[in-house]
DNA sequence: GTCCAGGTTTTTA
DNA sequence: TAAAAACATGGA
């Protein structure tokens, strides 16, 4: 990998293993757009960034200074980390977590801010894609401090931590509302420290985050992959549940390692853009057509 | 009108 | 203890 300045862009180039849609649009985060120029556009935290992928091997970040690189962009998109290794490693357990990394093998798990992914998480229950991105932008522009170029970074805990629910109803969120606020006050309190969860044994740092209301074993392990990257987390949502049975049968999730969060991204991404291969999933929609 | 969406909580048997 | 039902909202 080879970084350089252009202007006041950064051009990163000779990059391997790594494609900024399938890693933006694998439903791990909520905040970036495809442009009509094939840019993404979007926010993590309290940083905005326009980023271009023109061929392959090379990003362009632009109006991007090295220093925001180097501290913020190179670990959000964990540039330095060794895929083709990771994903070597897991292609020989299974041949079809082999099927699922070669699908889309330019797939990252993103460094995400602790609050942003756990909140994100939350509002992500019962619920789907678009809407998710439609609440999570509303409710960063409703609570979001104002940045110099223009949007609202995520809010920090303590902007919603003394609000209420009728505060929240231009979200329609719906139900999530009390989970939101919950959540907001146990983290601005320090009654539940994500910082100290990144190096805390993994059944401590669950259990601590299921303490808040709203927060189940899936979500917890959203929030732990991708806002602690801990990459050994597996969150187990309908479209990985249908996965296990159907492609994995016999397999249990401590089979896939150390790395089994990132063998759970390639597989959910794999498993969300192939629906015809779950019988399940294919008799609704007949039902629905017939 | 019905079903479903990157689930969790509450209620019921 | 385990299985249903309820929880808001909006698109298909």
């Amino acid at each position: 990998m080879r970084v350089s300045i252009e202007q006041s862009n950064i051009r990163v180039e000779e990059l391997t293993d790594f494609s900024l849609r399938d890693t933006l649009d694998c439903g791990q985060c909520f905040r970036f757009d495809e442009q009509p120029d094939g840019s993404f556009a979007g926010f993590a935290g309290d940083k905005f960034l326009r980023v271009w992928q023109p061929e392959e091997t090379s990003l362009l970040f632009y109006d991007t200074t090295p220093k925001v690189f180097e501290t913020v962009w190179r670990r959000y998109f964990d540039l330095d980390f060794d895929y083709p290794g990771v994903k070597a490693a897991l292609s020989k357990l299974h041949p079809a977590l082999c099927d699922a990394c070669a699908f889309a093998p330019g797939i990252r798990i993103l460094n995400q801010d602790p609050w942003e992914a756990l909140c994100t998480f939350i509002l992500s229950q019962n619920n789907n894609i678009k809407r998710i991105k439609g609440i999570v932008a509303r409710l960063c522009e409703a609570f979001g401090e104002p940045l110099p170029g223009g949007g609202r970074a995520f809010p920090r805990p303590e902007a919603l931590s003394n609000l209420c629910k009728e505060d929240l109803a231009p979200l329609r969120c719906g139900f999530r509302d009390a989970y939101l606020l919950d959540a907001a006050q146990k983290v601005s309190s320090g009654e539940v420290s994500l910082q100290t969860l990144t190096d805390a044994p993994l059944e401590e740092a669950r259990a601590r985050l299921q303490a808040i209301r709203g927060v189940g074993p899936k979500v917890a392990e959203c929030a732990l992959l991708y806002g602690l990257h801990r990459l050994s987390a597996f969150p187990m949502d309908v479209w990985m549940k249908r996965a296990m049975e159907t492609l994995f049968p016999g397999v249990s999730v401590s089979d896939f390692g150390e790395y089994a969060g990132v063998a759970q991204q390639y597989i959910f991404h794999y498993s969300r853009l192939h629906p015809g291969l779950f019988p399940e999933k294919t008799e609704q929609k007949k039902r629905k057509a017939g």
